[in-house]
DNA sequence: AAAATATGATACGTACACTTACCATATTGA
DNA sequence: TCAATATGGTAAGTGTACGTATCATATTTT
């Protein structure tokens, strides 16, 4: 019989081991932070200090998130302080977000931590290669 | 002050989506599939093929997980009655794995699913940009 | 051989990630 | 305007994914 395709040649395989890696790395790094987060976290504070007042579904879509596991980060940091919640009183379904002062702490502690271990993550790259890899990552992801 | 790097444009924000967009392409295409497996499933039953008699950690490392995990995983298979584990008697700590005749069949089913929806994933890119970016993935995620 | 150490597996806890179903509120359209 | 439909959020269920602790069994060291 002729043999399957090696799994380590897969592009499935060779991206989730790829986004092991990237996770590892973000916590990794993470632990030297003042402030803990995951890398969902930091989207989330990030996207809501550009955008204030959104509601959670147009949060999960700027990050490409599912709602309901958008819903569950959000309490989170709003356990954690970092975000406060309130209903928007003119759309009742929806609940307006906002970082809180401590949020806006946070994330600036810790945006330059997170911007210095995006290289790590393909630090197996050359700078050229990085570059190559970015540009086909984008393609590939668009919508 | 000056702006943080945009979220979209970051390594691990990139890497996530894609990820993100290679499940939704295995569960998608596994739908129509006589046995439905996740991509992990699918790797584990995949090494166990051409290893039998493995043990928990050894697999886990053959497709870089988790041992806590792959634990999960292969109770699930084992639910399912595609994994069958048994006690090692030369070494009494350790389970070792093996596909049951169900397993075995799952996998032949599955198998050209799999390899097919493997180029979809990258769907977006030339076949020459495809070919690029798994000789850089496989590059970044190199021990 | 007893003590120290290492290793396989599991348990527990945390955090995603997505599906489906459901409730509340808005919007649309007959 | 009132029924049909769409949308925001949550709940429940499944399945990763990993850290830490613990237990059982092996191996190594003294």
């Amino acid at each position: 019989m002729t043999s399957r395709d090696d799994l380590g040649q897969m592009p499935g395989h060779l991206i989730r081991r790829l986004n092991q890696r990237s996770t590892a790395v973000f916590s990794e790094r993470m632990k030297s932070a003042p402030v803990e987060l995951t890398s969902v976290q930091y989207a989330a504070l990030d996207v809501l200090a550009r955008e204030p007042g959104i509601d959670q579904a147009r949060l999960a879509s700027l990050i490409a998130y599912d709602r309901a596991t958008i819903g569950e980060v959000v309490k989170r940091l709003e356990k954690k302080g970092l975000v406060a919640r309130q209903v928007n009183e003119e759309d009742r379904r929806a609940r307006t977000l906002r970082l809180t002062a401590d949020g806006e702490t946070a994330l600036a502690q810790v945006a330059p931590l997170v911007a210095a271990l995006q290289a790590e993550i393909l630090g197996k790259l050359t700078e050229a290669e990085q570059a190559q890899f970015l540009e086909l990552a984008r393609k590939a992801v668009e919508p």
